[in-house]
DNA sequence: TGTACATCAGTGAACGCGCGTTCACTGATGTAC
DNA sequence: TGTACATCAGTGAACGCGCGTTCACTGATGTAC
């Protein structure tokens, strides 16, 4: 073993402790009460340091929140995206149909699809994330809800791009997909919880997540078409 | 001034301590912590009362939370019925229109438009009880989470009820009319908190608000009309 | 290349405080006879 | 109608405990010259 020099590494090594206390942070978390909740005694247990470190690294429990929010986003965001673009691309292998509405609903059902159950299936593979996520989106720390109504909206943003591009919803205004966008996000993100905890459940979770998007979907399109999608302000 | 002998009287002198104590965990979880953080101590403080009298009413504060949420729920989903009822009277004044895929859309926005009013104005008269309804439907007791997801789901099928009778979405099945009532009672107690917080923002929520929701009746009609609502299992 | 110093992550002991819980008590209301 | 007793809501003092926070320390790594 040489010296390993790498900046990487060597910041990971440093912030070790940092990270170990994060990672209590989500676990504890993620099975019992609200971030903000937490002790700071708990976390140093849960992570096997001194109570003391923690100030070697936060002020707050709530500045821990924050930066593992921002860790989290960080860890899902660009794989969401991934997801999107790669279930558009088995999307893509059915023949075009007929549009109705300006919509191809035929190829947005498979968009869904594909969409939804690579969705859950990262869900189910990273819960914590999503089960402390939710939590304080509607928790009792305004600074932690702040923080993670962005990262939503990030999403959400994320999301009417890519439909954009995808030419799902090709006769809505913009702002139109993006008010679909958020409520599919907001939605997905709920249903997320369902899906982690009721295992029996999962498969009539997914099919109903998939019929209610397409559901918007179609909503969004009627309703623009009828001239109704008067969109308010932002 | 007489004896009083009412019943009703009575029972509420007599535990005049429970309620007190209620009524300041409703308070101080709707600007703090979530219902489970609450302390046995700072409760007392707050209610005016000796922290050894919790004891006399209470078991656990997991136990006092599932008496305050029957008891908001008592409150509250009658004056939601009603507050139905009124909006589909005032409705009624238009006159009939076309019928766009067996529903009448525009009667739907009159009732959408005086049903959502009447909510939020409501909403914002009983801020503290949305507040932490919403906040321990997602929140980390389970028993509280369990109770206000059958509380939510009792909601769900007043709403569904009610549409059925106003025969708002008259070709749709018991079982899609009961999904969309779902989605739109989940998606306007989310809603709630916002309209109480961005007071600014209050008008472009309600009318967002009423579009979703027309944007969901529109939708779940056109994909029943296309076969393709293919209800999951509830 | 070597030495001196600064920075930084982590430790361990100690503090005062508020917490949940228990116990013994009071005074008012309800009930039996 | 009056007396004796039980029940019940609320009080006040006391307990042991875990909490957040502070202080003084260690040892490793980085940096200046």
């Amino acid at each position: 073993m040489t010296t390993m020099p790498d900046t990487e590494t060597a910041k990971t090594v440093t912030a070790q402790g940092k990270r170990l206390l994060m990672e209590a942070a989500l676990r504890l978390a993620a099975i019992s009460r609200s971030l903000s909740g937490l002790g700071l005694r708990e976390l140093a247990r849960e992570a096997g340091l001194n109570p003391n470190t923690f100030y070697r690294h936060f002020k707050t429990v709530d500045d821990l929140g924050l930066a593992m929010i921002a860790d989290m986003a960080a860890r899902i965001r660009q794989p969401l995206r991934n997801l999107r673009i790669e279930a558009a691309q088995r999307a893509e292998l059915g023949a075009p149909t007929e549009l109705i509405f300006g919509i191809d609903l035929a190829r947005g059902q498979r968009v869904c699809r594909e969409t939804v159950e690579l969705f859950f299936d990262y869900v189910a593979k990273n819960p914590q994330a999503f089960i402390v996520g939710v939590r304080e989106l509607h928790g009792s720390s305004k600074v932690l809800r702040e923080a993670l109504e962005q990262i939503m909206e990030d999403f959400a943003n994320d999301m009417a791009e890519d439909l954009g591009k995808l030419q799902l919803l090709p006769n809505l205004e913009p702002a139109a997909i993006r008010q679909v966008s958020s409520m599919i996000s907001r939605q997905l993100f709920q249903q997320s919880l369902d899906y982690i905890e009721q295992i029996d459940r999962r498969p009539a979770i997914c099919a109903q997540a998939q019929q209610q998007i397409l559901m918007m979907f179609a909503g969004a399109s009627v309703l623009q078409s009828l001239g109704l999608h008067k969109t308010p302000e932002a």
